[in-house]
DNA sequence: ACATAATGCATATTATATATGTCAAATATA
DNA sequence: TATATTTGACATATATAATATGCATTATGT
């Protein structure tokens, strides 16, 4: 059988559930998640429901939840993968 | 000693630095890569030197370098993480 | 050294993300 | 059930990301 191509709209809106969980983990309304980062509950509601927005957006909210660290770790480990396979050739 | 607090610039800064290395590593020119992916070659120097810019760009990138499925993935691992830990209160 | 390509950065314009508000539907909460 | 809260789906206005273009500086190659 075959996969089924990842596209960026799926990669989008699966950011948004990963967001709005969190969010509901903390038991926080669109409204006071917006409030905490100084964004507006549309800059939120677009977020998580997949549209599209800002990378700073996204660090904002990341930040909050501490999330922002294993992020900043996954990009730092495959940016060190790179330069060992340049520096090999 | 105190670690250095992650800062949101800090971590766009990485970003940039991860697609400047991938781009590099197929030899291509920010012209080269804007053209395949039908951005401006601002947006893609705008990524690479720790501007904003959106997501939607941000995945045009990592798409083109087959980089997307590991953010996806990485996001998925994440949200399971989620919702186990609310599934289990 | 020279020519060429690539990059960084400025300005101006266009496209779109964001802010703000309203309303209805959905979802808690008493 | 009734009430309050939250959320989604809309508007409109504003802020800003993306774009187009030109030019100076910096590699890169011959």
């Amino acid at each position: 059988m075959f996969l089924k191509p990842l596209k960026i709209k799926d990669c989008k809106i699966e950011i948004g559930l990963w967001i709005k969980a969190l969010r509901k983990q903390e038991k926080l309304s669109q409204q006071e998640l917006a409030d905490k980062l100084n964004v507006s509950r549309l800059t939120i509601q677009n977020v998580e429901s997949g549209k599209n927005f800002t990378i700073d957006t996204m660090l904002k909210v990341l930040l909050h939840f501490d999330k922002m660290t294993e992020l900043h770790q996954f990009i730092l480990e495959r940016r060190s993968e790179q330069e060992t396979i340049t520096s090999l050739y």
